[in-house]
DNA sequence: TCAAGCGCTTGACATTCTCAAGCGCTCTTT
DNA sequence: AAAGAGCGCTTGAGAATGTCAAGCGCTTGA
């Protein structure tokens, strides 16, 4: 791992960080509104605990989303996002548009004739 | 792995392809021009010309990148961004919104002194 | 009283990503 | 004319990343 010139600019960094899997969904999922840990893991649907862990670790570390402790002895918590946080709404927004307009999976892409199938090899 | 209702969600899918690692560097290199597939390497940064190769290839089946090849024998290809792809220059623009905002890293997050090091696993 | 829920953690496995090397070819440099 | 260096990839083997199942001690609602 050479230091490419890459790794100093803010945006590829910022890439590196979004594109972990399971990030976007949980910041979408905290927008809405604070969870619990299980809950949260609910709202986002699919994500195992191991992993929620690992990033939510991540996250508040970058100062992205703040973890409440509001008992331990009935264990509960409470993640929400921090101002940085919120201000991922724009990208969850964009992503949001994009979607409705280019991702109609649905709606076959082009129409072509010949080929037997478009293979979306979704999960 | 049982069918979650948040598979019908497109922007649940989206974000599920966006996320695939290299994906949006490789969108956003492609914003800038078109480029041939070592060319991209080179301006990603990082990549590997397997991972590259397969990325490009979901990418084309997805709609989001059309690959013309210019010439066989010296082999010369060209990947650019179809009218989806250029569409997604919306969410670059806002992480790039965002990264210039709150992707200050290089100021330390919180200044903790016990912890060796940040441990930051970046590639 | 008893199952169900809370917030996680551990260890074993599956999937994803990376590394190094190399194919046949052509274009530049020596 | 001979030797790189570059092109667009592919292969097979390993490393990293993500997943699964189970379970901890405890509380609440049935």
């Amino acid at each position: 791992m050479q230091a490419h010139d890459h790794s100093l600019c803010p945006v590829y960094d910022s890439i590196e960080l979004l594109q972990e899997k399971w990030v976007l969904h949980i910041i979408r999922a905290l927008l809405g509104a604070p969870h619990g840990f299980n809950e949260l893991a609910r709202a986002v649907g699919g994500v195992n605990t191991t992993t929620l862990a690992a990033r939510l670790d991540r996250l508040e570390r970058e100062g992205i989303v703040s973890k409440a402790i509001e008992s331990t002895m009935p264990p509960r918590t409470r993640y929400e996002l921090t101002d940085a946080g919120v201000a991922l709404q724009g990208v969850i927004d964009a992503i949001d548009g994009w979607a409705r307009e280019h991702m109609r999976r649905c709606q076959a892409e082009e129409f072509a004739p010949d080929e037997p199938e478009p293979a979306v090899s979704s999960h």
